[in-house]
DNA sequence: GTATGCTATTTTGTATACAATATAGAGCTC
DNA sequence: GAGCTCTATATTGTATACAAAATAGCATAC
């Protein structure tokens, strides 16, 4: 057994859970591929026991699902789920932008000052791919600073499971990265001035805007997975 | 082994999930109380393997949580807990009341219907309890009317443990159900007029209240267990 | 009387054997 | 060749034995 980082001793469980969910998020196994207890636990080289705590852990949180009665899948995002998830997270995250705005420590203010110079930076560079990247870290700190442990833990859960599973095109290009600069700025702007309305009000419209851009992506063939892309929440 | 109602065959795994998570709902396990695999394996008459399984992912949905590095208990609700619930039911429930005034079909008109019906019939008889009882029915109805799976999933697992950790006081008077049936006529008429700005609005200022109404329940102690009662949701 | 360390007990963690069941595929029939 | 049935295989479900670890309680020393 290899501990990557050692430093902390875990039990198997909550290594193979880790593993098995980067390996996810990571597209190693990608959205459709068969898991089974078995092969996991041989690359992992730990028995099924352990492995079999993990998947069915990741089923619940959403990453695996059963299908056909027995065997287990990655999740396979179609239109439809990629456009619930998104609303969830229009709910959550508006949410807390604004207890953020209201709860946010010093310490959260530094963090939220240093990720605007840095995003401001890219910017100038006009190094799109970072600043699209940058998002979800803007999302993730705006969580922390909200001091909602519950919705932290439920947002950044439908965070990551966006990561795998949108239904989103790909392209990088400088004007989606324009907007997300300017999106996520109005958000950390109203929240570093305890502005909790207008913090709700601009997490939200940022994700309408995403629910816009997932409908025109494909609107017609709404049903199937064809389109289906990988790609990073913003 | 019993099968209470025979009907569908289930898998142990999931016979002693429902049997665990209905003993913690219903208070037969209280909160704080510890849970060990084996005396709930003797009671359920299985073996620990399914009734791990089960303990397991009532900790992932936070019924159950671990303490002091080895042992499971009963989650116990204290007022932090509580307001973090509340904010996520908050912001889950107007979302809810939202997509189900957009999204409800004729079969979720009928329910509604019924409901308010049959509300308005144990106001009139001055029914306190029925009435709290029908809210967490209400909340029900909404969320599947929205038609937003993962939403639903999230939002009746929030409703479901405050249930059980609920930090508010219990005393049904009137005055109480009263309101409560005021409220909940309003998100449901306003779901069936299809004015969903006004549902969520409504949603959300229901929730509101009953976030005032911990507040000024535990407003010093804010930090203790101390004034923790049962309740229900509404 | 308090604190510390040892030991027994409790409880979970892990591996593995076996059972049950669903799936796939071959072979058979028509 | 299409469809059906039967069988083999793959995979999960369940039980259980054993290991590891933490807790609690007791005894001992100071």
């Amino acid at each position: 057994m290899d501990y990557p980082n050692l430093e902390q001793k875990r039990d198997l469980e909550t290594l193979a859970y880790q593993q098995l969910k980067m390996a996810i998020v990571k597209g190693i196994y990608p959205p459709g591929y068969q898991i089974t207890e078995e092969i996991v636990a041989a690359q992992l080289n730990v028995s099924r026991s352990p492995v079999r705590t993990a998947i069915k852990r990741l089923q619940t949180e959403g990453f695996l699902e059963k299908r056909s009665n027995r065997r287990v899948y990655v999740t396979l995002g179609d239109y439809k789920r990629t456009i619930n998830t998104l609303y969830v997270r229009k709910a959550l995250e508006g949410m807390a932008a604004y207890q953020a705005a209201v709860n946010r420590t010093d310490e959260d203010i530094t963090v939220i000052k240093r990720l605007i110079s840095e995003m401001g930076y890219y910017y100038k560079e006009d190094d799109s791919f970072k600043i699209l990247q940058m998002g979800i870290e803007v999302h993730r700190v705006i969580y922390m600073a909200s001091k909602n442990d519950l919705l932290t833990q439920i947002g950044i859960n439908a965070l990551e499971q966006e990561a795998v599973f949108s239904y989103r095109s790909l392209n990088n290009d400088s004007m989606r990265a324009s907007r997300s600069y300017r999106e996520h700025m109005a958000i950390m702007n109203a929240v570093l001035e305890q502005e909790a309305e207008l913090a709700e009000q601009k997490a939200r419209d940022h994700v309408d805007r995403l629910i816009e851009r997932v409908q025109a992506a494909a609107p017609d063939n709404a049903e199937g997975n064809s389109g289906l892309l990988l790609s990073l929440p913003q």
